[in-house]
RNA sequence: GCGGGUGUGGCGGAAAUGGUAGACGCACCAGAUUUAGGUUCUGGCGCCUUUGGGCGUGGGGGUUCAAGUCCCUUCACCCGCACCA
C-alpha cells in the first residue's frame, strides 16, 4: 500500500495501482483499475464564450471533468491540518445500466461531499460494485458468457455512464468484491471469525430456494417467499456456516440508542427484528420420569389457565417420537413443506398429533396436562415449546376447539362476562383483570403488572429461571452458488472440517465452469473440488459453498479506507477515516445490510480488524425515496395491458392531460406516478437526460421539488424547466460579467440577499433540505435578475451564486466562477460565510393582526420598544377604525414579529 | 393482529422555536417580442364574494390573544413485521 505525498503526486500512479492479476487468463481482465481519460479536447475560452453566449451543457461539462481529473481534487489522502469526512452511497450491483434511482443517489451524497470539501473538510467518497451475485450466473447460463466477463463489463458499461455525471468520487480507491483481491481478505477475516468461533457449522433447517436453488438467510425471506426469486421457499435440513449474529442481540440493540442520526423508522425496524422480550423457562414434568419439557413463556400470569403444552415439530422429543411413529413421523415431513406465505398462514389450520406424553402443571401437581407436536410452534423461537393457554390466547385456543381441550381461565376482567367461547379473553394493556384464586399472591393487576409479578414469583418459587430471548437468530452465510466468495475450508476425511492456510489464499474461484447443467458448477469441477487437507496432506475436498453476497457488503466501507492494503484493513488508515460520518440509500436495506454491517464491524473489531472506535459503522445514515414516473397504459385485443415508454406518448396539458401513442395514434391511460420499472417502461435513462440537457440539469431536477426523503416523480416539464433555469443563470450571469453599471442604491439591499441567500442554502444542505436550498436560489436569481444593483455588486452576487450552487450544478458552477476571473477551482473554494450583521435589517414588517386575523402591516425600526411599539400600533388607522373608539381589551405585542389587538 | 408514517391550491411541495399559510417550481391565463409556432420577457394565479369582506392545511372537537404546528377524537392512504408463545 503506497500512500501518495500529495494529491497531484498520486494521479500519475492511478493507473499502476491496481494491476493486481485479474481473474486468470483467458476470462476477463479487469480494467477497473486503469485511469479514467475525459472525452474531448478542451474548448479554448474567452472569445469563443463571448460570442456563443448560450448555455451549452456538454462543452462545459466535458472541459471542467478534465480539469477536476488534471488537479486531482477528489482524491483522499490522510491530513492531520484538516478534519475527516466520509461519505458514502450504498454501492451498486453492476447490472448493466444505471437508473435514475443511481443518479439520485450518487447527486446526493455529492452535493454533501462537495459541500463537505469546501468547508474545509478532507473528503473521503469512494465507489465500487457489489459484484457477486446470481444475475451473473443466470446470464452465464442465458448469454453463454462467463460471469466474470460480464460482470466486469457491466461495470465498465455503468461506470462510462457514471463519469458524464461528474461526480466527486474517487476512483482510485474503486473496489469490486467479485475480484480476488476483494474476497482473499474476506476469507481472511472469516479464518478470523472461524477461530475466534464467530462462525461455526451445524446441521439446521433452513430456507430453501427451489429457484435459486440455495439457501437464504432469514433476513432474506419476504412472506415465505425468496427475496431475489420470489420462490416459494421450502424447509430443508442442511449443514451449514452460520455467523454469531445473535451473540451481539444485546449490542446492536442498545446501540441503536446512540444512533441518532439514523431515521427513528430504521432504528425501529431493527429493534423489532432484534426482537427482545423477557420471559420464563419454566420445565414441565414428565409422568414418566423422563426429562421435563422447557417452555418459554413470556405470559406466565396466564399459567392457571394452561391445558396442554405443544412443542414442535422439530423438538427433539418430536424427532425421537417419530422414528417409531409414522403418523407422527408423517406429520412432522407434512409440516416442513407447509407454505409458509402471508394468506397460507391466515387459513392454517392449527394441527396437531398427541405424543401421549403427560406432564404435571407446575403449579397443581394433581393436574396432568397432554404434550402435543403443534404445526404452530417454531423450533427456532424459545426452547421449541410451549404451554397452550386457550382461555386467553386466541392461537391456543383455536386449537383446543380442534382437539377438544379445556378451556380454563386464568383471570376475568371485573365487569364483563368472561366466558370464552370462540374468541379468547384478551383484555387491553390497561385495563384491570382479577385473577384466580389469588394466583401467585396477585388478586388483580393490569396488564405489565400482572406479568411482571408473575415472574418474580416464578423465580422466587424455583419454578422458572427468567430468560431474555431475542427473535435474531443466526446468520446463514452458505449459499450453493458459484458466483460468490468461496469459503475457504477443505473437508477432510480424517482431520474433518480444515481450515485452508492463510498462505494459500485466496482460494480463488475457477475460471472453468460451466453452467449447462443446473447446480453449483463447483460441485462438478473435479480438479478444484479435489485438493490436499492442510493438517495431514491427504486427500481432500473444498467447500463449494460460497458465502452469502450480504457478507461482501457487510465490511466495504472498513476496505475503502486502505483499500490496496495486503491485510483487509489498516488499522491507521481505518483509525482515521472510520466512521462512515454519512451513509445515504435506500429503506429498502434497513434490515439486511445495514443489521449485518452492524455486527461485522463489531466481529472486525473482535479480530482486531477494525480500531475500537470503530463500533458503529455508520454515524448518520439518510435513506432516499425513490424516482417515480407515470405509466402510460393501453390495452391490447384480449384486455391485456400494453405499456408504453415516455418518449413513445405525446402529452397534450390543458384542463386534462392526455396522452396519445405517437405510433398509433391511440389515446394512453396516464396511470399516476409508480417507482420506475422496466416491465411498466415507465422509466428515463439517464444518459438520455444527460444527453439531452447535460448533467447539472440532470442533477439540479433530482434534486429539486421533493424533499430527499420521499419520491420524486420524474416529469419531463420539470426537467425542462430545469434546463431552462440553469440556461437563464448562464445567461444572466454572462451578460453581468460584461456589464458596467456604477455603483448604485440598490448594492446595499443585494448585499443584504447575498447573505440571507447564504444563509438560507448552507442550513438548507445541512439539514438534507436539498429541495429547500434550491427553491431559494431560484428565488435569489429572481432577486438578480430585477436588481437595478451596479456591477460590483452584482458581480459579488453572481460569484456567491455560483459557490452555493456549486453542489448541485459543478459544472456550470466552475463556469461562472472562471468567467468572472475568480482564481482556481469553485470546488474548492471555500464555503462563503454569512455576515451576521448584514441579516439583520434595520427596519421590520410587522403585521397587525385584530382578533387574531391579519388586517395590517406596520414597518418599525428593528430596536423599538414595546411600550412604543404598542402606541404605533394603536395609532394605526386600520386599529382605530375597527375600535370604534372603543379602548382594545388586550394588546399583545411580539418585537419583530406579529402584534395582536383584541377587541 | 402489532408497530410506524403521511394527509397543505389543478400538481410537486415551502413554512426551526405556536406568530403574515401557500415560498420555489410545474400547469394554466393575459400581455410584450415574433409572419406564425416555439424561445425569451412582463404580469396574474387557494376557494367564495354583493369588492366590504367571508372561508380555508383530510373530518369533528379542544387549549391559546394567536394552531398546518400542541391535545383529544375520527377518516383515508402508505410502509414495516407477524402462528414470536
Amino acid at each position: 500500500m503506497r500512500i501518495a505525498e500529495s494529491r497531484t503526486a498520486n494521479v500519475g500512479a492511478r493507473g499502476t495501482i491496481g494491476r493486481m492479476d485479474g481473474l486468470g487468463d483467458g476470462v476477463c481482465q479487469s480494467r477497473i483499475y486503469e485511469a479514467y481519460v475525459p472525452y474531448g479536447p478542451e474548448l479554448k475560452s474567452g472569445e469563443g464564450r463571448r460570442k456563443m453566449m448560450r448555455y451549452n451543457a456538454a462543452e462545459i461539462e466535458r472541459k471542467w471533468q478534465g480539469k477536476w481529473q488534471k488537479a486531482g481534487i477528489f482524491q483522499a489522502v490522510r491530513s492531520k491540518d484538516r478534519p475527516k469526512y466520509y461519505v458514502l452511497e450504498m454501492f451498486p450491483y453492476p447490472s448493466g445500466r444505471i437508473h435514475m434511482g443511481h443518479v439520485r443517489n450518487y447527486t446526493m451524497g455529492d452535493v454533501i461531499a462537495r459541500f463537505k470539501m469546501s468547508n474545509g473538510y478532507n473528503v473521503l467518497h469512494p465507489f465500487g460494485w457489489d459484484a457477486f451475485g446470481l444475475a451473473a450466473e443466470n446470464a452465464a447460463m442465458e448469454k453463454r458468457i462467463h460471469p466474470a466477463e460480464w460482470t466486469y463489463r457491466n461495470i465498465e458499461d455503468m461506470k462510462s455512464q457514471m463519469k458524464p455525471l461528474g461526480l466527486s468520487h474517487d476512483w482510485s480507491r474503486e473496489i469490486a468484491t467479485c475480484h480476488p483481491e476483494y474476497y482473499r481478505h474476506q476469507q481472511t477475516m472469516f479464518l478470523d471469525f472461524l477461530e475466534r468461533d464467530i462462525v461455526y457449522r451445524k446441521s439446521a433447517v433452513v430456507n430453501w430456494d427451489p429457484v435459486d436453488m440455495t439457501v437464504l438467510a432469514n433476513e432474506q425471506v419476504e412472506n415465505g417467499r425468496g427475496w431475489r426469486s420470489g420462490a416459494e421457499v421450502e424447509r430443508r435440513e442442511l449443514t451449514q456456516w452460520f455467523f454469531r449474529i445473535s451473540e451481539y442481540s444485546e449490542d446492536l440493540l442498545n446501540s441503536l440508542e446512540k444512533l441518532d442520526n439514523w431515521p427513528a423508522k430504521v432504528r425501529l425496524m431493527q429493534e423489532n427484528w432484534i426482537g427482545k422480550s423477557r420471559g420464563l423457562e419454566i420445565p414441565f414434568h414428565r409422568i414418566d420420569g423422563e426429562d421435563p419439557i422447557v417452555c418459554y413463556s413470556t405470559r406466565p400470569d396466564t399459567m392457571r389457565g394452561a391445558t396442554f403444552v405443544a412443542i414442535s415439530p422439530e423438538h427433539p422429543v418430536s424427532r425421537a417420537l417419530a422414528e417409531n411413529d409414522t403418523v407422527l413421523a408423517e406429520f412432522i415431513s407434512e409440516t416442513r413443506k407447509m407454505d409458509t406465505t402471508e394468506a397460507a398462514m391466515e387459513k392454517a389450520e392449527k394441527r396437531g398429533v398427541d405424543t401421549g406424553i403427560r406432564v404435571r402443571h407446575p403449579i397443581d401437581g394433581d393436574i396432568e396436562l397432554p404434550v402435543w407436536v403443534g404445526n404452530f410452534v417454531m423450533m427456532d423461537y424459545g426452547t421449541g415449546a410451549v404451554f397452550g393457554c386457550p382461555a386467553h390466547d386466541q392461537r391456543d385456543l383455536d386449537f383446543a376447539r380442534n382437539y377438544g381441550i379445556d378451556v380454563r381461565n386464568a383471570f376475568h376482567m371485573p365487569g364483563d362476562f368472561s366466558e370464552v367461547q370462540n374468541e379468547a379473553l384478551v383484555p387491553p394493556k390497561e385495563r384491570k383483570v382479577v385473577y384466580v384464586d389469588h394466583f401467585a399472591g396477585i388478586s388483580d393487576a393490569t396488564g405489565q403488572q400482572g406479568i411482571d409479578a408473575s415472574i418474580n414469583w416464578f423465580e422466587a418459587s424455583g419454578l422458572g429461571d427468567e430468560k431474555v430471548k431475542y427473535r435474531l437468530r443466526d446468520w446463514g452465510l452458505s449459499r450453493q452458488r458459484y458466483w460468490g466468495c468461496p469459503i475457504p475450508v477443505v473437508h477432510c476425511p480424517d482431520c474433518g472440517v480444515v481450515p485452508e492456510k492463510r498462505e494459500n489464499l485466496p482460494v480463488r474461484l475457477p475460471d472453468d465452469v460451466s453452467f449447462d447443467n443446473p447446480g453449483n458448477p463447483l460441485d462438478r469441477h473435479a480438479t478444484w473440488l479435489n485438493c490436499v487437507c492442510p493438517d495431514c496432506g491427504g486427500a481432500a475436498k473444498r467447500e463449494t459453498d460460497t458465502m452469502d453476497t450480504f457478507v461482501d457488503s457487510a465490511w466495504y466501507y472498513a476496505r475503502f479506507t486502505a483499500p490496496r492494503s495486503n491485510s483487509p484493513t489498516e488499522l491507521e488508515e481505518a483509525g482515521y477515516w472510520m466512521n462512515v460520518d454519512q451513509y445515504i440509500g435506500g429503506i429498502e436495506h434497513a434490515i439486511l445490510h445495514l443489521l449485518y454491517s452492524r455486527f461485522f464491524a463489531r466481529a472486525m473489531r473482535v479480530c482486531g480488524r477494525l480500531p475500537a472506535k470503530a463500533v458503529e459503522p455508520f454515524d448518520a445514515l439518510f435513506t432516499q425515496g425513490m424516482v417515480t414516473h407515470e405509466i402510460y397504459r393501453t390495452r391490447d385485443g384480449n384486455g391485456r395491458p400494453v405499456y408504453h415508454f415516455p418518449d413513445e406518448v405525446e402529452i397534450a396539458e390543458g384542463e386534462k392531460r392526455i396522452a396519445v401513442v405517437r405510433s398509433t395514434g391511440e389515446k394512453a391511460e396516464i396511470v399516476p406516478s409508480a417507482k420506475m420499472s422496466k416491465s411498466k417502461k415507465n422509466v428515463v435513462d439517464p444518459i438520455d437526460i444527460i444527453n439531452k440537457y447535460g448533467a447539472d440539469t440532470a442533477r439540479w431536477f433530482i434534486l429539486s421539488d421533493s424533499p430527499p426523503a420521499r419520491d420524486v416523480e420524474w416529469t419531463s416539464s420539470g426537467a425542462e424547466a430545469a434546463h431552462r433555469h440553469l440556461a437563464r443563470v448562464y445567461r444572466l450571469c454572462m451578460d453581468i460579467v460584461d456589464e458596467d453599471a456604477p455603483p448604485a442604491a440598490d448594492d446595499e439591499r443585494l448585499c443584504r440577499e447575498i447573505h440571507r441567500t447564504i444563509r438560507d442554502v448552507t442550513l438548507g444542505i445541512e439539514s438534507f433540505g436539498f429541495n429547500a436550498a434550491i427553491a431559494r436560489l431560484y428565488a435569489f436569481a429572481n432577486t438578480l435578475s430585477k436588481s437595478e444593483a451596479g456591477a460590483e455588486a452584482k458581480r459579488e452576487a453572481v460569484k456567491v451564486m455560483a459557490q452555493l450552487m456549486s453542489p448541485m450544478t459543478p459544472h456550470l458552477s466552475e463556469e461562472i466562477w472562471s468567467s468572472l476571473g475568480c482564481e482556481g477551482l469553485v470546488s474548492v473554494a471555500p464555503w462563503p460565510e454569512a455576515d451576521e450583521t448584514l441579516l439583520i435589517d434595520e427596519n421590520v414588517k410587522m403585521p397587525i393582526q385584530i382578533n387574531g386575523k391579519r388586517r395590517a402591516e406596520i414597518e418599525v425600526p428593528r430596536e423599538m420598544c414595546k411600550e412604543e411599539l404598542e402606541r404605533a400600533v394603536i395609532s394605526h388607522s386600520a386599529v382605530q377604525k375597527a375600535l370604534e373608539g372603543m379602548r382594545p381589551r388586550k394588546i399583545i405585542i411580539v418585537p419583530g414579529r406579529i402584534a395582536n389587538v383584541v377587541i
